[in-house]
DNA sequence: GAGCACTGC
């Protein structure tokens, strides 16, 4: 580890030139297990590149209360940080905290610990993801998820328990990191001030650009750790290219007609329609190479494919076959495959937008920032040397913005403020975030979370309400826990629990485009002229009739494995209620009940029918429209309430409830009084 | 009559 730590190696990387990446090992989800290992575990320890570097670092680690830490993932620095702490009596005095923005990470990084350690799981070594607590009143090293120390931080915003809270994969700048930034800094003060244990802050990122997280936490000193290395060759195009997609198609063909077949290609494209046309014609052209070509395996690569078609990527491609797999951004980060050679990126990413006047979120091709382009060069060069293909110019690269906008900038606020409110953030509007979102967004979060009675506001201050209070605990949008706090008054707890729970997970319907008939002879059975929520609420009871038979829901086109999430959701809600004191109940038949309920909850989200027989949003007024997959398409009710705005072609409402002018007016009179036009019904 | 990057509590 270098004393000065200027110039940081990744500032000296010229575009075009070669530049060089350390050796990475990070655990990731679809990671094969490893077969025997050789290396007895202790030396190996010993071999990891900050092995050198332990004494330096841990001289500085016990003096500073913050730090910010450069490495490469899998430089060792996430599994044996905690370990040098522990071992050295840094931090004795309680927990040593690791997050991770993924439970996969946290879960198997406190395997890997916890066998090096040689204790079993759980006692000295522990970890904390959603549904899973592994910890014990023995553990002091403990991985978790970003999310989940944010939730404990509700209750202990003091994170009292704990001595150091080291924050990994911070260039990631997930919501919940974000978040948790502000959250340990005010600890961190407030322990100072009413003297208690001192809070050691560690932040680690695998990127340079750390002079905001250092400027952040009062010019913290900046340590960098080296790495094993291996050189990428960068290429550019000569010419910007119109169509990247053809770009993509001609380099790939390139590569597999010059490179030794052993050597696998990673192509990074947008999302799954782009993927799977690119694999049918990559598939025929390989079938017509001239002679001395070599066969090609083509493995699409993106998060809604099911696991087991997800492990083919790990499969090695037969001998003399060469493997190219075309995947999203999910081999950024989540996925790791061994043996890329060559990496093509296409310079392009399909990411999230959030225009807080609308509401509206908008999922849109946009171009890669460069550190995202270094991400994915990188996975060119994990085991040896490799080469990246940018189907881009270089004065394009030049063009790109240096960082991804951080997520906390580019999303719907509601629930982060209401978190941080409920952290008992005296001034939420003035909240030291390390990367301010908008006014408009904060102003726009606040303004939605007062509609819902969760804050109020007093001589320009906002507050909470006992309302808000007792939303925050529950893991879910603020819309969604309000209606679940109203259930009582309607009897119909058990039903909006499981509606809720069905719609807080990715869709538990399959949709095969080539079984369209048959998917909709299924789907007949559980439809309900109500709407979407009753549908999902009948297909959900038919499903826990047959105890979630299998078959049934093979025959019936049912996720069943999101399905199983929901019930685990489903319970943990129900856990929160029982300690909220709601009475849970059902109302049986009388579904109206639950509509009043979600009309009652959800009247924010309501669109009336005009004249003409298209629809009107009630908060914005902009037109929508019902989406062709929800069961009201046909139909063409007066009033209804979604769940979530679609822009594509259309701004589409998916998943919709029928309701009555008269609930929504109930629910919020003084709201809908200037906007409802209810017409004779 | 349409089509969904990726996480997480």
């Amino acid at each position: 580890m270098p004393n000065d730590p200027d110039p940081p190696p990744a500032k000296r990387f010229k575009p075009g030139s070669v530049f060089f990446r350390q050796h990475k090992n990070k655990p990731g989800m679809l990671l094969p297990r490893k077969g025997h290992v050789t290396t007895p575990i202790d030396v190996q320890r010993k071999q990891l590149p900050i092995y050198q570097a332990k004494p330096q670092l841990l001289n500085q680690l016990r003096q500073l209360h913050n730090a910010i830490l450069i490495g490469e993932t899998g430089s060792g620095k996430t599994t044996q940080i905690p370990q040098y702490l522990y071992e050295a009596g840094i931090g004795r005095a309680g927990i040593i905290a690791i997050t991770q923005p993924r439970r996969v990470a946290a879960v198997s990084l406190a395997g890997r610990v916890a066998e090096e350690k040689r204790t079993p799981l759980g006692k000295l070594v522990g970890y904390t993801v959603r549904f899973e607590d592994v910890t014990s009143s023995e553990t002091k090293l403990k991985f978790m998820t970003d999310g989940m120390l944010l939730r404990e931080a509700i209750g202990d915003p003091l994170l009292l328990r704990y001595t150091v809270v080291v924050l990994d994969e911070a260039h990631e700048r997930t919501v919940h990191t974000d978040v948790l930034f502000g959250v340990v800094k005010t600890a961190q003060r407030r322990r100072r001030e009413l003297n208690k244990i001192p809070l050691k802050v560690i932040v680690m990122s695998a990127t340079m650009d750390v002079d905001l997280f250092s400027e952040y936490f009062n010019k913290s000193p900046v340590l960098y750790l080296e790495g094993r290395q291996h050189p990428i060759q960068i290429y550019y195009t000569k010419q910007p290219q119109s169509d990247y997609l053809q770009a993509a198609l001609v380099s790939i063909f390139q590569i597999h007609q010059e490179a030794p077949p052993s050597h696998d290609i990673l192509v990074f494209m947008t999302g799954q329609e782009e993927i799977e046309a690119l694999a049918r014609t990559c598939r025929d052209i390989a079938k017509h190479l001239p002679d001395g070509c070599g066969p090609m395996v083509v493995i699409p690569l993106y998060a809604s494919l099911p696991p087991t078609q997800q492990l083919r990527v790990f499969q090695p491609a037969p001998k003399g076959s060469r493997k190219v797999i075309l995947s999203t951004n999910i081999a950024e980060t989540s996925v790791t495959i061994s043996g890329i050679k060559f990496v093509i990126d296409t310079g392009m990413v399909k990411a999230k937008r959030f225009n807080p006047d609308s509401g509206l979120e908008v999922l849109a091709v946009q171009r890669v920032s460069k550190a995202q382009a270094w991400q994915r060069a990188g996975r060119a060069g994990r085991e040896d040397s490799g080469s990246c293909y940018r189907l881009y110019t270089e004065p394009e690269f030049d063009n790109l913005i240096p960082m991804t906008v951080p997520e906390i900038q580019r999303c719907n606020l509601a629930s982060v403020m209401l978190q941080l409110m409920a952290l008992g953030i005296p001034d939420v509007m003035n909240f030291d975030f390390m990367s301010k979102p908008s006014p408009e967004a904060v102003r726009s979060a606040l303004e939605h979370l007062e509609l819902l009675g969760a804050v109020e506001r007093k001589e320009g201050q906002v507050f909470l309400t006992a309302l808000g209070k007792k939303m925050a605990s529950f893991p879910l949008e603020p819309r969604y826990a309000k209606t679940i706090l109203l259930s009582p008054d309607y009897s119909c707890s058990e039903e909006i629990l499981s509606i809720v729970s069905l719609l807080s997970v990715d869709t538990v319907l399959f949709n095969p485009p080539a079984r369209r008939d048959e998917v909709l002879a299924a789907r007949k059975k559980f439809s309900s002229s109500e709407g979407d929520h009753m549908t999902l609420l009948n297909i959900y009871r038919a499903f826990k009739k047959v105890s979630g038979n299998k078959e049934w829901c093979r025959e019936n086109f049912v996720n069943s494995r999101n399905m199983g999430l929901v019930k685990e959701v489903q319970a943990q809600l129900k856990d929160i209620c029982l300690k909220l004191n709601l009475k849970l109940e059902s109302c049986g038949a009388d579904t109206g009940n639950v509509r009043r309920c979600l009309a009652h909850g959800m009247f924010v989200n309501a669109a009336e029918l005009q004249p003409d027989g298209s629809y009107l949003a009630l908060d914005t007024h902009q037109p929508v429209a019902i989406h062709p997959s929800s069961v009201l398409f046909q139909g063409k009710p007066a009033y209804v309430v979604f769940n979530e705005l679609l822009h594509t072609s259309r701004c589409y409402m998916r998943d919709l409830c029928l309701v009555d002018a008269d609930w929504l007016l109930d629910a919020a009179p003084e709201y809908f009084g200037r906007k409802l036009h209810p017409t004779k019904s």
